[in-house]
DNA sequence: CGGTATCCTCGCAGATACTG
DNA sequence: CAGTATCTGCGAGGATACCG
């Protein structure tokens, strides 16, 4: 039985960890694009194709292996299209494909929540650290705390 | 209200990679619900109120303590309410305020997507893997997983 | 029920070195 | 330039046990 019941619910958004359920998808995205990388990798396609130094370049932090392992994935997933020219010193273009270019859309999206909310998180941070001062939840932020 | 526009095309998407530049706050929002327990949660509690129980059972494989490390973390960011009810076996519940609830729309459209490009995916790997039969980046797939 | 505290593992990711 | 290969660590996250 394939349940290819997308029954696009109005309101409601169809159940998603559960096991006899197949899940809504979510995981599967998560698990494709759900490591920063591959998000990176994707707003620098998005503005057209990249060398893979160029990728490396632009995408501060991330280690020659990283790259290579994202952007191969990606590949695979058929969400970026990877073209080597037979020049002297290799070269290699990425670009995002149809599928991969379908993305950015998302990504916008997530930026512009990012930037929509971000103080509002801050604010709510603040105001959380303020009243458990002895918690030590502070997973991804307030650096200085060795 | 619909305040995140997924359908305008604006420009270009500002650089995000850089430490000069400020970022695109892609990785703030990717820190903040990049990881899947999140999400799901945020799936979750779309659809109204759950008590730590439910979510933890709606949630197939989350540990206890990553239900309440993601549900902890959750709140502290702004995006979760939790309610504790003083009665005897203590009862709490979790809710989404009002800009976890923005994130609902993202999520959807992730939701979306995945169903929507799930099966080119799922096509891209085959052709991927009967052209680079040697290839081990089989990352994110395999998913016999008990 | 709704957590906290502890331990322990395994795999992700960084650093480094070598090749075409 | 554009990778591949290898070693190693560190810490996210699962399992377990125990409290209010």
């Amino acid at each position: 039985m394939t349940h290819t019941d997308v029954t696009t619910r109005p309101a409601e958004l169809a159940p998603c960890g559960q096991p006899d359920h197949p899940d809504c998808g979510i995981r599967d995205v998560l698990d494709r694009v759900g490591d920063k990388w591959s998000v990176l990798v994707v707003v620098e396609l998005a503005n057209g194709a990249r060398r893979f130094r160029e990728l490396e370049r632009a995408i501060d932090g991330i280690s020659q292996r990283m790259l290579t392992l994202t952007v191969r994935k990606m590949e695979r997933d058929g969400l970026v299209l990877r073209t080597v020219y037979p020049t002297v010193p290799a070269q290699v273009d990425y670009r995002l494909t149809e599928t991969g270019a379908s993305l950015t859309h998302l990504v916008k999206a997530l930026s512009a929540w990012s930037l929509d909310h971000r103080d509002a998180i801050a604010e709510a941070r603040r105001a959380y650290d303020a009243e458990h001062p002895d918690n030590e939840i502070r997973r991804g932020s307030t650096p200085g705390t060795p």
